[in-house]
DNA sequence: AATGTCCTCAACCGCATGGGA
DNA sequence: TTCCCATGCGGTTGAGGACAT
């Protein structure tokens, strides 16, 4: 990514350059660096000829230029830790970045926020429904619905989204992430996904449900009707 | 092909923290 | 104890690419 640089001519450092880093500053640094390391970021930039702040610096290094950084697609493993580790430490993002080599905590948290919109509009439908409609009968007045423990909003949510989405043959085995992502193999299973099952007959919808988070299993039939077929 | 909208992610900003004087 | 400074962290921004119309 491409990006103009601008100095500031207001600030008392107006000589400082902003914006996104040349080739020539990332050479310079890097040559810096390996002569001499990391011995203070304040020095740094001068000392190696850089017309930046020493945050500038630190943030280009730590989070690009260090040996070792990894850039583009997360792996399966690695997503299913972020979800995981996010689950249980919230937004420290240089927390869970430390269990994973060559990711920063900077692209971790851009992956995150990236997923974290579908995940939001997904909780944002389901409130609204419950704000709306707090009992699912009034909800679903032309559908029935059975379960066999205490389902909850969200999967009526989620099972009328993969419904809605017809992708994938509805009979079978799938997961589902919190985003609504269907992957037929079932060959992994974190604590976030949710495991479905599907029959189909000519008017109804059998799904059930595992809920790794409560370890049980939530059961609805749906009717079809004309919104949701 | 032109235009508009959405998405991605590098970089910035402000605040918190820790260490030294 | 207080102040100062360097560093670290997380939220936010905005340029540019991708995609839709």
């Amino acid at each position: 990514m491409v990006k103009s640089t601008s100095a500031t001519s207001t600030t008392k450092k107006s000589w400082l350059r902003k914006g996104s880093w040349s080739p020539e500053e990332d050479q310079k640094l890097i040559a810096y660096i390996n002569r001499y390391g990391i011995w203070n970021w304040t020095v740094t930039p001068e000392a190696a000829g850089l017309l930046r702040c020493g945050k500038s610096c630190r943030l280009r290094w730590m989070n690009y230029l260090r040996p070792g950084i990894k850039h583009g697609n997360f792996s399966q493993e690695e997503n299913e830790t972020i979800v995981n580790l996010h689950q249980q430490l919230g937004n420290r993002w240089s927390t869970i970045a430390s269990t994973l080599p060559g990711r920063t905590d900077n692209e971790i948290k851009n992956y995150w926020h990236n997923h974290l919109k579908k995940h939001n509009f997904l909780q944002e439908n389901q409130a609204a429904d419950h704000q709306e409609n707090p009992s699912g009968d009034q909800i679903y007045n032309n559908q029935t619905i059975e379960e066999n423990n205490g389902s909850s909003g969200s999967t009526y949510v989620e099972l009328q989204n993969l419904w809605d989405l017809k992708s994938f043959p509805m009979e079978g085995l799938y997961m589902v992430d919190d985003y609504g992502a269907t992957y037929a193999d079932p060959g992994f299973l974190v604590s976030s996904f949710s495991q479905w099952r599907f029959q189909e007959n000519t008017d109804t919808l059998f799904a059930s449900s595992y809920d790794v988070n409560d370890g049980l299993w939530d059961y609805l039939l749906m009717e079809a009707n004309e919104e949701t077929v």
